[in-house]
DNA sequence: GCTAAATATTGAAACGTTTTAGTCTTGACT
DNA sequence: AGTCAAGACTAAAACGTTTCAATATTTAGC
């Protein structure tokens, strides 16, 4: 029952002669095809004697798949990405696949290296939020890839399917509800163009004020870095100009922090100095005082069906058309946002 | 230049007849070995021409290493895991290592599958944060198992490394604090003892309460599940007391969030009807009006040394005793707390 | 009890690398 | 010119599986 541990790994050659039986035998024991009952039991415990387990790397060899799936993303520790990887690895792992994450950093050269680096692995398939969709290096690597990829929300003219968010809706009821409460001079903050969710924020807020015929100030725009300084920086300006908007929204998570930061320095109480809408749900907009109205998605929901859609691909192969899965993006109303008169 | 993607992919075979040399010669170029320009030159072409990428499974085979670390966490969407798992990344992939990660969902079968998974991945090294440190399967397992093991902020007789924190020293500088404060009925919720950091806190909270000589009313601490909704319903229960402590300590970055939810409910306003001091900074803890009091400690920190010391296992060898590196905590004092009469 | 059909088992090839032992070149030194 | 050593290169084995064609065994039908 036990083994020595000093010795070599044992392998499936070990097994067969332990048990008795040829190579081949032994594999169709380990793959669940019929064998008789004497077989089985013999090398079952052979199995357990050697302590054995079959080695991944030799199995791919064989069967050309690896059963890992690669995620690349600009940063892991932002709960987005966090997130979106619970989803995945929750139908990934129930299915029996494996999943590699890799941060780019949102250094495009690295994005290139995680990318060939995992066609080295040779994995299933790819889940990726690429960092810019301008990038025509990281497109034509894509392209040329030879396992199905899936993209987070991203936009990109090439052989593969997406799961993405309708941020441009959600910017719209939100703004649609400021507009209700009377304001006319709304802020956004948020990402540049070079990334969808950003690019349909911002252009949700220029359809909504379009269509609901109000005038569009192309100064409340402020699209920049998606991090928490730009968030501040932009508030801060927005906040010391001689005409202050009367609402701001936070376009990003990281954004909505800097925000914060922005608004406790000029000790400005909200709503009653200010409005405010952020995107995403997270913490800290649920139990701010007052808690922030916020525009929600359901961001393990996508890492779910990233994760069916590329198993789907795997199974199914490569003909079908290009899928396209869009997630409905709600307006969370909480006490962040006032009537103006 | 271009190649016909409905082929198969090209082998270092294919590599070594079109640059006219043999197998082994591709291979060398391959791996920096020196060879003759000539020679180096028709290979790389060839390489390019073939867009070729050497199959990691084949070369894992022949080399038995993957290059591969498994990170085995409760949760991947938690920033704290999140956070170590950047720390890991940062240093890993600098060192053309990747991470596979899976989430246990605090499952013990699962923490078991997963390490068996990686088992036959036959990963160079395992970094892990059991989910019980009683778990004697889990132990044996780990006991068995032939690659280095790094245990993040864990306890385990076995032979394996760990990176800790020191969670006793940070609660007693909050509790030092608070004592100067003037508070002497102080509750901590935290999670239960079956993990390290949790039973870290109690114990530094209990030590404080001796050495500073004041009385310790075991009422006061609630030790449970590591989740918001048990920092909430400890939070209430102790609001609702008869007697309610004049400061609670949140011993972890989930309960956070609970405990706010409950004193929302309750209304009371921080620091004047209740001091607060939170474990681990979030955004949440930072941003809060009044801002929490919170005992740190560098989080992707954690994960780098983590990585540091997987490589440095997996260069060395397994000769050593187990090394086991411990990472100050430290209190930031904010608005949260004041003082008692 | 015999035969045919169905089912189990085997042996060998193949997957794509690295590595080792050995062969072939090259050129420097007498 | 002849010898040697060093360096470049090659051929083949090995890594641990799965799979396929071929063979052996069992089962069922009469």
């Amino acid at each position: 029952m036990a083994t020595k541990s000093t010795d070599k790994r044992a392998t499936i050659r070990d097994v067969a002669t332990v048990a008795g039986v040829s190579i081949g035998t032994v594999s169709r024991v380990l793959n669940g095809k019929s064998v008789s009952n004497r077989v089985l039991e013999s090398v079952n415990s052979a199995i357990k004697d050697l302590s054995y387990t079959p080695n991944a790397a030799a199995q791919s060899m064989r069967t050309n798949s690896t059963r890992a799936i690669g995620l690349v993303v600009n940063d892991i520790s932002n709960p987005l990405f966090s997130g979106i990887a619970k989803g995945l690895d929750e139908v990934l792992s129930r299915n029996d696949y494996s999943l590699l994450i890799a941060n780019t950093d949102n250094d495009p050269q690295r994005e290139q290296v995680i990318i060939k680096s995992l066609t080295q692995r040779r994995v299933d398939g790819l889940v990726i939020a690429v960092s810019n969709e301008g990038d025509d290096n990281i497109k034509s690597l894509l392209r040329n890839v030879e396992f199905p990829v899936v993209l987070l929300d991203r936009e990109l003219d090439i052989q593969a399917d997406s799961v993405c968010d309708d941020h441009a809706d959600g910017m719209k009821k939100a703004l649609r509800y400021l507009f209700d409460l009377g304001h006319e001079d709304i802020a956004l903050i948020t990402g540049d163009d070079s990334v969808r969710p950003f690019r349909e924020r911002a252009m949700g807020y220029r359809d909504a004020y379009r269509k609901l015929g109000k005038p569009l100030n192309k100064n409340w725009i402020r699209q920049g870095q998606m991090n928490s300084l730009f968030g501040y920086e932009e508030a801060v300006r927005l906040l010391e100009g001689n005409k202050r908007p009367s609402a701001i929204i936070a376009g990003g998570n990281l954004i909505l922090s800097g925000v914060l930061r922005a608004i406790r320095q000029f000790d400005l109480s909200i709503p009653e100095d200010l409005s405010l809408i952020s995107c995403d749900e997270v913490d800290l907009a649920a139990l701010m005082n007052p808690p922030i109205t916020v525009i929600i998605r359901d961001i393990q929901l996508i890492g779910q069906l990233a994760a069916e859609q590329i198993l789907r691909r795997i199974e199914g192969g490569a003909d079908s058309a290009p899928s396209r899965q869009s997630i409905p993006t709600e307006l969370v109303v909480r006490e962040s946002c006032t009537r103006v008169s």
